[in-house]
DNA sequence: GGTGACTATGCCGGATGCGACATGAACTCG
DNA sequence: CGAGTTCATGTCGCATCCGGCATAGTCACC
């Protein structure tokens, strides 16, 4: 797409909220970027409030096992469309997920 | 699409936002339509206040004309992947964008 | 050490989304 | 009536995304 697609973003190195214009992105690349972050850490979250494993999981979402780890990895090959549908799966409402878009700030681990 | 998954939904009439069970949609389905629906209205109307064409949008997007007549139609062709990078070139921050996930109801035309 | 449950990573074929181009419709002005 | 401007629609080639399989890593428990 853009051109390339910037860097594969340094494996795991990263920090919170700032691959930013480290890596020479646009302002909207990087909200872009974090939001699919804020999405995927939802979604673990989600997933394990409900006490389901990644198997039991991709039997919901109609999918497998490993697409749900990389939801939550929140590799490349994910996209926000699954990030939302995936989301909507497990039960999520509109306003919550308004919510997740809004916040800038990622929640703090738990 | 997928399977059934029983909804409720006893919206009277037809008013906007549902297109719903009429057609065998699931919730998440709904939603997720509904979703692309409000992002897609925006985008249109956000262009408008910048009094902005569709061409010169599509150079702002780095796009053509003819994908932003779609963004616009809400065609299927369109992702909500695009939509939001689209809203997100046009200056919607994450709040404004977490607004418009959130409200149900679909704005009234202007 | 071995087994089982859970998760992560790599890869592939097929599906879908994308930008681009061409063309047409609706409208306004002269 | 053109000619110009704006938006809509259809199509196409290519890139990306997705589901699924295979495999490897991690942890707990015996």
């Amino acid at each position: 797409m853009r051109e390339s697609k910037k860097k594969r973003l340094e494996k795991k190195g990263w920090q919170v909220g700032s691959v930013d214009e480290f890596l020479g992105l646009s302002d909207e690349e990087s909200q872009y970027i974090e939001l699919k972050l804020r999405l995927s850490e939802a979604f673990r979250k989600e997933r394990r409030r409900k006490k389901l494993t990644q198997v039991e999981t991709a039997r919901v979402l109609r999918s497998s096992q490993s697409r749900v780890a990389k939801i939550e990895a929140g590799d490349p090959s994910v996209s926000v469309d699954l990030l939302i549908r995936s989301l909507f799966a497990l039960g999520t409402t509109s306003s919550e997920l308004g919510r997740l878009v809004a916040s800038r700030e990622r929640a703090a681990a738990t």
